[in-house]
Parts: C-alpha cells; structure tokens; sequence
DNA sequence: CCCCCCCC
C-alpha cells in the first residue's frame, strides 16, 4: 500500500525569510546538529520546503531540545511550525529562525527519503539539495540584512527583532521583543555616587529572559510605560553582567536602559505567542544549603495559609501587611513563605494548590524561611508537567507525612525559657547539644572594628586578603578580585541585673542590632568616620 | 548607578 506523504509548505522559506509571516509552515528537517561554540546548548537545523531548503532554524528553548534528545525530530521527519521568530542574529548579521514550538506530522522514519517538489525541469532538486550547514539559502537576493542598516530604523519597524539569548555586551544592535514577567518598586537611593530613583523589570521571550533596569530618568520615563504581561520593542540599552546575588534569572548579563534606549509597547500580539514562563526550581530540603539572601525558585504544595496580618517596621515605623504561607514539597520539607503588602492582601491561593514561586529570597530566622521581593512572581497550578506529579505524591502520600520544617514556628520560640545572664555557662552552651533560650539585656560596649572583607564569589564569603595592588585574594577560590563584600562579626557586651557577657554577632545579626546594613557601615568607615563610629556605638545601652 | 523588602 502506498504512503501518503505530507504535503510541504512549497515556497514558505523564501516568504520566511522575507519577513512575511506564514502560518504554521509545514516543513522537512534535512539534518540538525548540536552548536558547540556557546555555553548555551543550542541545535540548528537545515529544513527544506520542498523547494529550497535553509540552514538558520536554531532551537534554544529547553522542551524542545529535549524532545531532540528523545528522538522526535529525526532526519525527514516532516514538522509544522507553530511558533517561530525570523530574526537578525547581531553577531553574524543573518537571518535565524527560532523555533519556539513545533509538532510532528509525520515521523522521519516512516518518510525515509526528502520530500522535494517534482518540477518537470528538476531545476529545483538540484539547487534545494546543495546549500551547507553554515550556506545562506540562495532565494531573497534583495535582502541586506546588516545589523548596523538595521539600526538606523525605528524600534517598531523593520529592524528584525533578535532573541534575548543573543544580547551580549559586544554587539549594540539588537533590537528583542519582549513579555514583562515582573515590575519591581520604585526605589529611591543614594549613596557616594550620587542619588536618584531605580526600578527595575524581568522579560523573556522564546529564548531566554533578561532583567531590564531604569536608572533615575529613564525610572521616571518608563515606570508607568511598563506593565507586567504586556509585550513590548526593546533597542539600545547597555549590557552588563548579572549579579547573581539579586536574581534567579536564566541570563548572565542584564540591560541598563540610558538615554538611547527605545522601548515601545507591543500592542499586536496574541496571548497564545507568548512563552512561558521559565522556572530553575531549588528544592526545599535544600533551602538549608543555600547561601542567605540568595534569589530562588520553589515549586511546592501549599500546605498553610495564613490570615493577612498588620505589623509595625522596627525600621521605618511603618504599618506593613504580611501573610505566611507554609510551603511543602517531594522531599518533606516545609518552609514559610512570607508575602508583603498589596501581594500579602491579594494573594488567593487555596491549602492542597500548587504553587510555582520566582525570585524569592532565602531569608533565615530560627531555619530557613522565603520572602517576597518586589521582583518575587507566583502562579497557582501553573501549567507545567511537575504540577500533577507534585499534586498526586501530595493526595497520595504527601498530607499524611510529618514534615521536617525549616522554619520553626514563633510558638516553639516563644516556648524557650528566659535566663539571666549568669544563668548561662558551660551547662547550657555545651558543645554539640544546641540550646535555645531567650535573654533580655542591655548592650553595653560594641567591638570597633567589625567589618571584614569577605569574598564574593557565589555565597563562598571567605575573608581575602588584600594583595596591596587593587585586588584581593581568596585562598578557598584561588582567585583575585578587584570585589570584596564587607561583612560584619561584632562583639557585643550584654549586660543584666546579674553578670555582663560578651558574645559574637554574624552578619544578620548584627545588622539587626546596629540597625545598619553592612554595605552601608563600610561606606561609612571609608567616607566618614565619625559616622561610622556613631553608627557603632549607636545601640549601646539599647536593650 | 540599585541590591532595601520590613514581623515574629
Ligand atoms: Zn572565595
């Protein structure tokens, strides 16, 4: 019996890469092969339309890359494009295709041979079968499509749009199409190097995401511009590594918008073009081993939910809202989830969802504990795979299971009997056997010098040691740095109605009871001194 | 250039 081969879409790849849209083109994978001179894994693929084929389809996204691996899109396997983005890669000035979803119509193996169009003067067989992995397809002569040229037009027109996973900070033309995944607050600061406002926004497209920031007039010319979930042209923008301490982000460089930056709302796209969203879950079990502060993904059954609760900032004497969430996951593990303000007030999850929380932070107190930021996003039962297989282990096994929690409760704490200070002694520090108490005292002296320079190679926070030309060595990393992170261990002297102790405050600690931060004292100590020792000597006699 | 995210 004979096959009924799939029809090709003849003459879509010259429309393709003329920049006509063409809906779902039906298209043959001649050959793919793995690009290694990244670090990101990548494939690109020669396809045929039966008249012509093209090597620029690249793949990025993750599922699909996959579904390469498991042998979906083997050699004459015939897919429809569902979703794709012809652009201008900035690097080498040609047009790519990135394939963000397609299906198989019909399996290579079942196909075993190239589909080209019968043409009664073969003129096309002969040309389709000969351009090389690296060869620009010979159709569109007209186009130049030179990223510089490209520049010089405006952001919403004709400039191909590029993937976010190919800015770098050696091309300046690029031009992304964008979905804002979050927004954060807008921040005032100031510091030596002057003051202003900051906020600063998260966007993905079918490549990758990428955090935006807006500095002082560009903060004011695009905060009420950018809303989250809205689609929106990106030009121009300096590009500048990531600091992994303040985000969770799939991208090793961020955008700085300056005052070339173009970016213009998308108003013409469908809700079905846009990507997911992208999650590097960290289990909960191992919040334990996570440095503080840093900025994680969660996936976890919502065990608790709290009643929105009000408190007064110890800082700023403001009223805040705060409502704690108990997180639960496959490996047991239950953490508290704090959401703040209007997210405190909104959020509508339900005990037995599941929740996919990004960018929260590793908080600690009395465990480990997650906080809401402002650039913090969460879906409920969101649409991903690991959804129903985190829900069935829940109804399955999961609720009945006496969970190991890292966030112990207030109740436990509060639990803790008091002691005087002459009540604490070898007896009940005794080495290996923890104990917890609480105590009431008055600090009374303050060590003077508690800042160290500590190495700020992720979370590693070793002390360096100045090598006297600029930069510092940590011994642990093997590496010198122009970057330390002033960190703080402070003695403090407490003192009660029954004796006077002193004892050693980290980080956390003593930023709380100094009631500044680390980073703030150290600009202190360089810039003003008498300010730095007030700031010292400000909670003496505070109890 | 920010990098705070609050409370028990
Ligand atoms: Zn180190």
């Amino acid at each position: 019996m004979a096959v009924t081969y799939p029809q090709l879409s003849h003459g879509a790849l010259q429309q393709i890469l003329a920049d006509q849209k063409v809906n779902r083109p039906v298209l043959q994978i001649i050959v793919y092969k793995q690009m290694s001179q990244s670090d990101q894994l990548k494939y690109r693929f020669q396809m045929s339309d039966g008249v012509e084929t093209c090597s620029n389809f690249v793949i990025i996204l993750p599922e699909l890359i996959q579904r390469i691996s498991k042998g979906e899109f083997e050699k004459f396997t015939v897919v429809e494009l569902k979703a794709y983005t012809c652009t201008v890669n900035p690097g080498i000035g040609r047009e790519i295709i990135v394939v963000s979803d397609m299906s198989v119509v019909m399996s290579g193996a079942k196909i075993g041979k190239r589909l080209d169009k019968q043409e009664s003067n073969g003129g096309f067989l002969s040309n389709a079968g000969n351009t090389s992995l690296n060869g620009k397809p010979r159709a569109e002569p007209s186009k130049t499509a030179s990223p510089m040229a490209a520049a010089k037009s405006g952001v919403s027109g004709p400039q191909s749009v590029c993937p976010i996973s190919a800015i770098t900070p050696y091309f300046n033309a690029w031009k992304i199409r964008a979905r804002v995944t979050s927004k954060a607050n807008k921040r005032n600061w100031s510091n030596a190097r002057g003051e202003g406002c900051v906020f600063s926004f998260d966007c993905m497209d079918e490549s990758t995401e990428i955090r935006v920031n807006a500095f002082t007039k560009e903060c004011d010319k695009y905060y009420d511009l950018i809303e989250v979930n809205k689609v929106y042209y990106i030009t121009k923008g300096t590009v500048k590594t990531a600091n992994k301490k303040f985000s969770n982000l799939a991208n090793d460089y961020e955008i700085t918008l300056n005052s070339d930056s173009v970016v213009e709302l998308c108003a013409d796209i469908e809700v079905s073009e846009m990507p997911k969203i992208r999650y590097r879950f960290v289990q909960i079990k191992d919040l334990e081993s996570v440095a503080l502060q840093s900025v994680v993904d969660v996936l976890a059954v919502v065990k608790n939910v709290d009643e929105c609760m009000s408190i007064t900032s110890k800082k700023t004497q403001k009223e805040l809202k705060k409502r704690d969430i108990a997180l639960v996951d496959k490996t047991s593990y239950e953490v508290r989830f704090t959401l703040w303000n209007e997210v405190a007030e909104q959020f509508d999850g339900q005990t037995n969802q599941i929740i996919a929380i990004k960018n929260a932070v590793v908080g600690e107190f009395n465990g480990r504990t997650l906080s809401g930021v402002s650039s913090t996003t969460y879906q409920l039962d969101p649409d991903i795979p690991e959804t129903n297989i985190l829900k069935e282990w829940f109804e399955r096994e999961g609720q009945t299971l006496s969970t190991n929690t890292l966030s112990k409760s207030y109740e436990g704490i509060r639990d803790n009997e008091w002691k005087f200070l002459s009540q604490i002694n070898e007896q009940t520090v005794n080495g290996d056997n923890r104990s917890y108490f609480n105590i009431r005292a008055r600090v009374v002296q303050t060590g003077r010098n508690p800042i160290y320079k500590a190495c700020g190679q992720n979370g590693c926070l070793k002390k360096v040691t100045d090598n006297n030309n600029g930069f510092y060595h940590c011994a642990k990393c093997q590496t010198d740095s122009t970057q330390y992170e002033p960190r703080l261990v402070l003695s403090v002297a407490l003192s009660d109605c029954t004796s006077e102790i002193w004892i050693t405050l980290f980080q956390e600690q003593a930023e709380k009871i100094l009631g500044i931060s680390a980073k703030e004292l150290h600009e202190l100590q360089e810039s003003n001194p008498p300010e730095f020792v007030k700031a010292l000597t400000a909670s003496e006699f505070k109890e």
